[in-house]
DNA sequence: CAATTTCTAAGACAAGTGCTTTAGCAAGTC
DNA sequence: GACTTGCTAAAGCACTTGTCTTAGAAATTG
């Protein structure tokens, strides 16, 4: 079997053993055995160490996800933004479509779905590979094209909604991704680019325009 | 010291390093160490293991957040559930306030935030304590009482809102709570009042419903 | 007071951890 | 052919893990 191979091999264990045990569970060995090498320390020498196995995963699925997302902005850009909700809507849609497409994609992908919402909830935790994700080409720009949808308190401290977007949308797929194959997926997408542009459209309520101009800025929230 | 307090001096220290490394992160001695026993399972014997650990924090707190909300619920009903969006705030208040008064509760509060998002992310793995947050009557009952109130499309599967919305809320006070020692909370709880009700009341768009009318109910979706 | 229960201290145990080292194998390269 | 290179096998390192045992201190009870 061919180094390469091997390094395919190590991947997928670690991807499965990551999701069924958190990032965390299991041990470099246990990865190794599971690959089906006898060798203990073949995780190490490809990868080093855990954070670079988790980036190698990470890394091998946004090769889809990127251009997937990228593609969807592009078209939503060549058409120009209408705005209000239907152009919001079809923001929430590029935001959700390519990771959700991860749910049919029986090679990691659910797996994928369920690491990196972890990554997402603790990210002091996996701080280079939750630095990666969200300076990804795609999010950048996503987040720069949805901004002006936004209600302008909605952008700012205590509570950027672009953010709590996300962390619910990969907190959803995860999940999904757990509760085993499910032949079709496009319904429950659609519900969720719905909930994601809920999300961001919220109308602030009277309640909480109460208390923004009732206190100051509160200067602990940066 | 008397048995009682040590009891209390490994919960406290269990749940600050549940908090920072994950439940699943810390060892039974870090943990009988940090609450400053020479001891090394005293932590076994007064809880046992992990899990039983884990239990006990869980119910300290919810010591304090089950009557809050079932006080909020019985005012609500006392009132009478006033139909359409303003309803559905106020019960989106009776799920967020209890919970995000945590936040300022500075005896483990903010920790036990945390520790809730995770029980309620990875639910297999802390499949007891996840039942038993599940299970606290304030929580029946708000399942209950919201249901009217939803689309009909939100409720079943693919993707039950109730549930998500509560995933959604435990997230991002856990999100909250890690970024450490806001004086006031009560803007953020007001916003996260809004998200909450957002997702509950979202509206099934076009698309969606295209989606439900075409394809038949999906079997696998229980 | 004595007896009993409750709790902490201290240590030992096998098993498992990340990591390193050494050896061997199978290709390519000169 | 000799030799370097890429990879796997196997074992060993110091250390940590959960669990168990034994002993002694302290509080509670008779």
């Amino acid at each position: 079997m061919s180094g390469e191979d091997t390094r395919r091999d190590l991947l997928l264990a670690a991807e499965r053993l990551f999701a069924a045990g958190g990032i965390d569970g299991p041990s470099m060995r246990e990865i190794s055995k599971a690959a089906g090498q006898l060798n203990t320390s073949a995780l190490q020498y490809h990868f080093g160490d855990r954070q670079s196995v988790l980036a190698a995963i990470i890394d091998r699925h946004h090769r889809d996800v990127e251009p997937h997302r990228l593609g969807l902005l592009d078209t939503l850009e060549l058409d120009g933004e209408p705005p209000g909700e239907s152009g919001l809507r079809e923001l929430a849609a590029a935001l959700v479509l390519p990771q959700a497409a991860r749910l049919d994609h029986h090679d990691g992908g659910p797996e994928y779905l369920q690491i990196i919402a972890e990554v997402t909830a603790r990210p002091e935790r996996f701080a280079a590979s939750f630095a990666a994700v969200s300076a990804a080409p795609s999010m950048v720009r996503w987040r720069a094209l949805v901004t002006p949808f936004l209600p302008p308190a909605a952008v700012g401290p205590p509570l950027h909604r672009r953010f709590a977007a996300i962390r619910f949308l990969n907190g959803e797929l995860a999940t999904r991704a757990r509760e085993h194959h499910r032949p079709d997926h496009r319904l429950f997408a659609s519900h969720l680019v719905d909930l994601v542009t809920a999300i961001l459209a919220a109308p602030v309520s009277a309640q909480t325009s109460r208390h923004i101009h009732s206190s100051p800025p509160n200067p602990a929230d940066r």
